[in-house]
DNA sequence: TGAAAGAGGATATAATTTGTCCTGTTTATG
DNA sequence: CATAAACAGGACAAATTATATCCTCTTTCA
């Protein structure tokens, strides 16, 4: 129900890289040092992040990752689709197959329509979004304005 | 990411019993038969739903269960809750205080709204909505269009 | 050529999930 | 009262997944 760990460094890498000039290679050392990942383990996400066509790589000296596509093309979907597979609540609105009972059940619309729900909304958060809003949530295009369960959202 | 084969158990355990007739009580048996789970297993989420007063046991000859709330009043978020605790797709909207990172994340205010989605959606789907709609589906009344019982489920 | 940097496979460790088993307690019934 | 039916709950085993590191190979610039 929760994503990985490795999903999370991800997107903390995409964020980083869609922070710097583009143009400019940054090595696997100091992404993982700026935000906090261990760098082998980002070496693997990295790799992901390559297959997935969101980062490119640049081998040997001077070498390093810069993104892709625009970080207005660029959603927290894929990125976590790139590393955790499928974003589903439950198995069978990935593959209704793996359950027997998924024909006669009840149950199964909800986590399709569900499931459709978060990819919709995930989808929809591209990376611009994300970038130079650190302690500005509330004042951006993301509308996270208003209350969220009483408690008013802020990032200070 | 995804909800555990407990809380899947959970669900097919409560959905089968709330086709009974209130006031009968069903043994863990004829649950795990019916259903297709492994029967000391669902003893143990048997257990949990007792204590979030989902359900009540009957000890002792002729024991077994019954839903202890109308199936209208028993949701799916709860039942989920009562199993796989805190529901959300990133950990830092159950806690923001597990990652240090939280107070400067421009993601982690996503996360947040997005549980609040996910709750909302969860929760609208309540038991007496779920129940006798088998070999039913795709006609009307659990439409994958956001509707149910033509009440909009999605919450903006 | 050689050092810097990523690629990718193998492997180790830990955490979580899934499931079983055993003993104890409650209770209807003869 | 005795007994068997049924749930309660702790301990534990197996499987799976997540997290992380290491080592060797390849690429590339200077
Ligand atoms: S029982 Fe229904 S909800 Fe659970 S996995 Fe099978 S199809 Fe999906
Ligand atoms: S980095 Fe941001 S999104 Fe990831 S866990 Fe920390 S707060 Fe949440």
């Amino acid at each position: 129900m929760i994503i990985t760990r490795q999903a999370d460094y991800a997107i903390r890498c995409v964020l980083f890289l869609a922070s710097k000039p583009v143009g400019i290679a940054t090595m696997i050392g100091e992404i993982a040092d700026s935000m906090g990942i261990p760098k082998s383990f980002l070496a693997k996400i990295l790799q992901r992040l390559s297959k997935a066509e969101i980062v490119s790589s640049i081998r040997g000296v001077r070498g390093g990752f810069v993104l892709k596509r625009d970080v207005s093309d660029i959603n927290l979907l894929e990125v976590i689709q790139s590393i955790d597979g499928p974003v589903a609540i439950n198995r069978c609105a990935i593959d209704k197959h793996i359950c027997g009972r998924s024909c006669n059940c009840s149950v199964h619309p909800i986590w399709i329509k569900l499931r459709a729900l978060i990819q919709d909304y995930l989808s929809a958060v591209t990376f611009d979004k994300l970038v130079d809003t650190k302690g500005s949530i509330g004042t951006q295009k993301i509308s996270l304005e208003g209350e969220i369960y009483g408690q008013r959202l802020s990032v200070r």
